[in-house]
DNA sequence: TGCCGACTATGACCGCGGTCATAGTAGCCG
DNA sequence: CGGCTACTATGACCGCGGTCATAGTCGGCA
């Protein structure tokens, strides 16, 4: 989560991200945004003329692929691929970045879906787009490592509903503890769908 | 949820909720929670002389409460009390609200998780609350079934985590599936705790 | 040199919304 | 009746923030 040296939009776009999973869709300004990212504020007229809304959207577009990368990394951070290792690992970056920096910030795009599903609705699919992007890669990985095709997809969604859900609840704790029970309890139930004949 | 004839002081902190559910704390303005309970504007400062702060954290307590006492009622639904079957009511209770009601709502805990937990600590004290007074008859009704004693805390954040999550991919999607998704693929693994000696 | 496009800079506008101040009404008690 | 308490009513204040308008810089290219 740390590429620095990308040009102003892409910074903005990063730090729009980064402020709207801490305080909000609503709480981040544009000038906030734009601060944050070391830009100039009459960039932002011009990088995003479809003002705030756009700006949001690309945030959360962001955060999608973002995250579906960043299970080819996890997966190659483990030994021997396993559904629970793989869950393991998704949830291990939260308890990480909680226990180092504290739990200030949450999943973007459960931000945006908070604040915007009613109200926007390019936002509102832009989110959905974003948990796409996320389950996807997931669920292919859950096929790679043996899970019968129509359940990897439903076990991805599990698997992300049940991460949501958890950050949620250890940001309202200040306690990662929420976390570390998903991916216990969840561990045992992702591996024995390999085994499974479906 | 439809409780009419309280006082103007309970009728607002009602329409909070409702209102917070569906646009984010942000986006709730005083003025629209009274118009929203039917009660006088000059009302708000009388009875919230602590301002929106008190106003969100009284939204926040009354829908944790509804949901602990929820439970009770689901548990009354089921001919025969099951893990998976309780989870299925909870589940359900979304299921039917947006199939009925169009997908403009989420839960006003997370909602104001995601919006206040960095800005307001009294919020996030509140939301931390509301989800333990959620967990606790969850996690009670779960040994009632014969769940062992610490297996039932972790089940019921577990359950919790899940659906909340399905909540938000449910409505960013407007498609249910998240929801009964994580109802299908999580009913095994609780009755399953049931067996297990621990 | 002079034009042009891309980008930057800033101030102004304007609505929204939380809060405060001040006053009004209604009912009860003494 | 006077006064007290609970509640209601409204207008004003004031900061915030998204957006717009307008102008400035800067590099390349002919």
């Amino acid at each position: 989560m740390a590429e620095s040296e990308r040009g102003p939009r892409e910074r903005m776009v990063f730090s729009a991200a980064q402020l709207i999973r801490r305080e909000g869709v609503g709480a981040t300004g544009m000038r906030e945004v734009a601060a944050h990212a070391e830009a100039p504020r009459g960039s932002l007229q011009h990088y995003f003329p479809g003002g705030k809304e756009q700006l949001v959207n690309e945030a959360v577009g962001w955060a999608g692929r973002y995250a579906g990368k960043r299970v080819a990394r996890f997966l190659a951070a483990l030994a021997e691929p396993t559904p629970s290792g793989l869950f393991a690992e998704m949830v291990r970056q939260w308890t990480d970045e909680y226990r180092t920096e504290g739990f200030a910030g949450g999943c973007p795009v459960a931000a945006a879906t908070v604040d915007c599903a009613e109200s926007s609705t390019s936002t509102r699919e832009a989110a959905a787009t974003a948990f796409a992007t996320w389950t996807g890669p997931v669920a292919e990985a859950l096929r790679d490592m043996g899970v019968p095709g129509e359940r990897a997809g439903a076990l991805a969604t599990l698997m992300i509903s049940a991460l949501e859900g958890a950050i949620l609840i250890s940001r309202a704790e200040q306690d990662t503890r929420a976390l570390t029970t998903v991916a216990r309890e969840l561990g045992p139930l992702l591996d024995a769908a390999t085994h499974t004949t479906g």
